[in-house]
DNA sequence: AGCGGTCTTGACCATTTGATCAAGAATTAA
DNA sequence: TTAATTCTTGATCAAATGGTCAAGACCGCT
């Protein structure tokens, strides 16, 4: 039954595109110092709003932090999702590799604020982890050995299979700067990055 | 030419014991919290002395900080040299990589100051990272490079291995929570971790 | 014991920062 | 146009926090 007024206020337009502004800053300026590293000030200078302006659309600090968590969690769990049970086991495992190490590349931002909340003991996300994310875990682990089950790939442990693929592909969005002080400042490493992490995958998992 | 006594004035006993005690419960607060996220007052209940008497022995808050990375990048760093050249090369970096992962399991809490420091673009140690840590890269990068031109082990990229080992490893001590999240509190996961990992970069390296 | 230097801390200061408020400007719907 | 609503901000507050200081406690040496 549809409702002639949404229950919700809805919001205004200026509101959408004010809240939009503000999630950017925050993601910017979270990302690169932290939540306590942060000030309520410097989200308003980058959303070119005074300090007030923006505790209007979120009172508290922490809101405006909570806001670009959920916000962003979507992304960051995306390429997470979608491997495919009937799929060709190395072929969907690539892919995965491939669009998390898109995601390294395109939005490190988003990569370096849940690596500095996982980094001091997930305070916010908490629930989340132990939740959605562990279920999300848990199913794609049992893809995989199903995989193994079928004699598609060689035997090895689903979970630490996943976690060495997070670690390497987040790595390079986390330390960047680590990276670049030692590839030097311009390169482009993400290729050849890309084509070493799928190779030590597909060598370690293919049946023998 | 024996100075009779030490040009710099030498630490007394009570010094000695003090600046311990305030490095060690410094590494605690700054791991868990990060450098904003840490009070002085922090530092000083943990180390069980009033904030004075604490900044009697280290005048600022970054010098503290500072002193702390310091003390703590030699042991971060330990792992990392002594590839040997003339090793067998599958066993010498089955132990790098054994080493590291001890430190991540034994010492997680230097791996989080430090991933913390990268996260946040490395303000203070980014000299550190283009130049005894480069030089430490390149070193062993170069070590790899003559094993595979002798035909020792596969082609592959040496930093780009050395990147996602360090990435493996350290994964590990810094996503601590997350993988408790999903494996359960009580699990002790690193002997299947290191199987894992020394599994998918043997078989990655392994000459064809 | 007695003396000089070292160590310790309660009280205090200045700045930063998260948050509030009142008053006015802009927007919207009639 | 007009009135209600939404939006915006300068001024301000209270708490937190890095850092200082002076006064006294303690230690090591003769």
């Amino acid at each position: 039954m549809a409702q002639s007024k949404p229950k919700t206020p809805g919001k205004t337009r200026i509101q959408a595109i004010n809240e939009d502004i503000i999630l950017g800053a925050a993601l910017e300026v979270f990302s690169a110092y932290g939540y306590r590293g942060t000030t309520v000030d410097q989200i308003a200078e980058r959303a070119g709003m005074s300090k007030p302006n923006l505790l209007y659309y979120f009172r508290r600090k922490d809101d405006i932090y909570r806001a670009v968590l959920e916000k962003t969690l979507a992304d960051w769990l995306a390429p997470l999702r979608g491997l495919d049970p009937e799929g060709e086991p190395l072929a969907e495992i690539s892919r995965y590799v491939s669009a998390k190490m898109a995601m390294s590349r395109d939005n490190p931002k988003a990569s370096r604020l849940f690596a500095n909340e996982m980094l001091h003991g997930a305070p916010i996300i908490g629930d989340f982890l132990s939740g959605p994310m562990k279920a999300l875990v848990d199913d794609t682990a049992q893809i995989i050995r199903a995989w193994i089950a079928k004699g598609q790939i060689a035997a090895i442990d689903p979970y630490h299979l996943i976690f060495t693929i997070w670690a390497m592909t987040q790595h390079y969005a986390d330390f960047d700067i680590q990276i670049r002080a030692v590839l030097g400042e311009s390169s482009d490493h993400f290729p050849n990055a890309e084509t070493t992490i799928i190779r030590l995958i597909q060598d370690g998992l293919r049946p023998r």
